[in-house]
RNA sequence: CGGGACGUGGCUCAGUCUGGUAGAGCACAGCGUUCGGGACGCUGGGGCCGGAGGUUCAAAUCCUCUCGUCCCGACCA
């Protein structure tokens, strides 16, 4: 491609809407470009990635033995009340009418749409295991997109479904699936971890992420600093620290102690001048309509997917004021756990057991308890790990330490299990003549997010540094002097020299001073750049410059095909 | 959905407080000089200041509403 024909707008200055480093340099490399929010275009450059990133995906999925499809876009409101999914899927599934009134969304995933052609066409055991895969456009109706190409609300997915005819066989078809996005990352040229992960809203039963590790990530992962043990904070379970608390043996007298306007734990204990670890922290919620006391240490935080699942509801979020004045009879933020309304669930951190004399909400305006102790002072609740794992938190696998760390999340294996089969009726007779529900995996990448993710790893002030695997191009040829014939017919040689070795090639033949040239290609990551200048007319050399280490070697014009394809291979 | 910030040539922004004929740099077009790290000079084109309403002799500037963009926020007990 010579770059005077090729539509790059790149841009010199950092565009006012752009945070991450990726968004910025996405935009600056000319890579895309914002339709509205969350909505982005590709431009020749930022397609050019992403194709190459889908050919990686592809060879992966069709070496793992899955199969393409292409499914739709708009999807009939039917099926998503067949799974349950069109009452329970909330905001993010854009609902829309056609012109004929029928109710129908946009897809923000297709596990309704593969399991409907699942259904209709599979009957028989020996039809199994199926694997069926697209790379397609999912919407996401996202309550704040962000980040550019991070959370779109309109982005690139590629997503699988297998059909297996037992739990065994899916664990078969989940190791490969696993395997094969482990190729797949490590093949983009990522620094990735696959990490034990929610199931959210899929439903299912065991699920993986796939996470790259940058501290714009939105995620956090705790990983153990002496195993391989790494699971999202959400999931982590904490192991309960041996009574660090228990240093006081003397019981307090419970006191009622005046704390006007002191709400929060860091109002009462830098008012009362106690640690955090010494405050128990009453969260009235709301779990699917009815009110739930959680009780936390001040210095945690309570995790709600482990609360949920411990109660086994739908929904938990905070209670609104008026709900915590009903139950407790005091405005929010001096709740406590003593006099409560009767019959209120109360469920307490299990790391709160063993505190002594800690500080609680008085359940009166402007007051808390001091000197609280279980039993004497408070019923005992029932206790549960309800807490967010943290920094320094023992390892769940090992005798090791968790360090939190943050991660984008690029790809996510979920087992489903039966979850739609047996909501949608795809069955299938197994070699008994017994009919069976199909048991289902799903896999899913943000091919899009991928691109990003490989830029918030790869770049430096001056631009990309795209690995090879992605780069949109594999070699830039600076031609510094168009006008000088000799280094146009050197440059024109060596473009076509590598074109005929299949190298993908862009050849910078703009009426640009050289200093552009240079930024520009730097600005874009492209691996190689060829500078064709001056070296020439000394010494009949070229220079071929790495972009990610800056090692730049001379060679004789006539070896430069040859030794550029020798360092890209 | 709440809170905050911002909408002024294609881009980055000044001008708004204190109303009085719209600016800079970059980009673009032409000419000349330059030519190995985002050159310089001269000339030129391009903006009804997001939109609507209002106040005023006069509005980018003040008021009201609206649309858009970005940031923060379930963690406060």
């Amino acid at each position: 491609m010579k770059y005077s024909r090729l539509f790059l707008p790149t841009l010199k200055e950092v565009p006012a809407e752009a945070e991450v480093i990726s968004h910025k340099l996405l935009l600056r490399a000319g890579m895309i470009r914002k339709l509205a929010s969350g909505l982005y275009s590709y431009l020749p450059l930022g397609l050019k990635s992403l194709r190459k990133v889908e050919k990686i995906i592809r060879e992966e999925m069709d070496r793992a033995g899955a199969q393409e499809v292409l499914l739709p876009i708009v999807q009939p409101s039917e099926l998503w009340r067949e799974s349950g999914r069109w009452e329970h899927y909330g905001k993010e599934l854009l609902r829309f009418e056609d012109r004929h009134g029928r109710a129908s969304c946009l897809g923000p995933t297709h596990e309704e749409v593969i399991t409907d052609i699942v259904r209709k066409e599979v009957r028989s055991y020996r039809d199994l295991p199926l694997n069926l895969y697209q790379i397609q456009t999912k919407f996401r109706d996202e309550i704040r997109p962000r980040f550019g190409l991070m959370r779109g609300r309109e982005f690139i997915m590629k997503d699988a479904y297998s059909f297996d005819v037992d739990d065994e066989a899916l664990e078969k078809t989940y190791q490969v699936m696993y395997k094969a996005y482990c190729r797949i990352f490590e093949r983009c040229g990522l620094d990735f971890r696959p990490v034990e992960a929610d199931t959210g809203s899929m439903g299912g039963h065991a699920s993986h992420e796939f996470m790259v590790m940058s501290n714009t990530g939105e995620d956090q992962i705790a990983c153990c600093t002496s195993c391989n043990y790494a699971a999202n904070v959400e999931l982590a379970p904490v192991i309960q620290s041996p009574h660090h608390q228990n240093a006081e043996s003397v019981n307090h007298q419970i006191t009622k102690v005046s704390t006007p306007g002191k709400r929060s734990v860091k109002e009462v204990t830098e008012f009362l001048g106690i640690s955090a670890d010494h405050l128990v922290k009453t969260l009235i919620m709301i779990a699917d309509d009815r009110p739930v006391a959680a009780l936390i240490r001040g210095d945690h935080e309570l995790n709600n997917i482990k609360l949920k699942r411990f109660l086994g509801v739908e929904t938990l979020n905070f209670a609104d004021e008026a709900t915590v004045r009903s139950v407790t009879g005091a405005p929010v933020g001096f709740s406590g756990p003593a006099g409560l309304s009767k019959g209120l669930k109360v469920v307490a951190d299990q790391d709160i057991s063993t505190l002594k004399n800690f500080v609680t909400g008085a359940n009166e305006p402007d007051a808390h308890f001091t000197g609280v102790n279980w039993n004497r002072d408070i019923p005992v609740p029932e206790f549960a790990d309800i807490r967010v794992i943290t920094e320094g938190d023992p390892c769940p696998n090992c005798k090791g330490k968790i360090e939190l760390k943050r991660g984008i999340e690029v790809g996510h294996i979920f087992k489903l299990g039966t979850k739609y089969s047996a909501s949608m009726g795809a069955t299938f007779l197994d070699d008994t003549g017994e009919k069976q529900p199909a048991v289902m995996g799903c896999y899913g990448i943000g091919v899009g997010r991928t691109v990003a993710a490989a830029i918030e790893q790869n770049h430096d002030e001056n631009g990309i540094i795209f690995p090879i695997s992605i780069a949109p191009f594999e070699v830039i040829i600076s031609l510094v002097n168009i006008n000088d014939n000799l280094m146009s017919k050197a440059a024109e040689d060596i473009y076509n020299g590598l074109l005929a070795q299949g190298v993908e090639v862009l050849l910078d033949d703009r009426e640009e001073r050289p200093g552009v040239k240079f930024k520009d290609a730097d600005l874009l990551g492209i691996p190689l750049r060829i500078v064709v200048g001056k070296r020439l007319k000394e010494k009949d050399e070229i220079e071929i410059r790495s972009r990610g280490t800056g090692n730049i070697i001379s060679v004789k014009k006539n070896e430069a095909v040859k030794k550029a394809v020798e360092i890209l291979r």
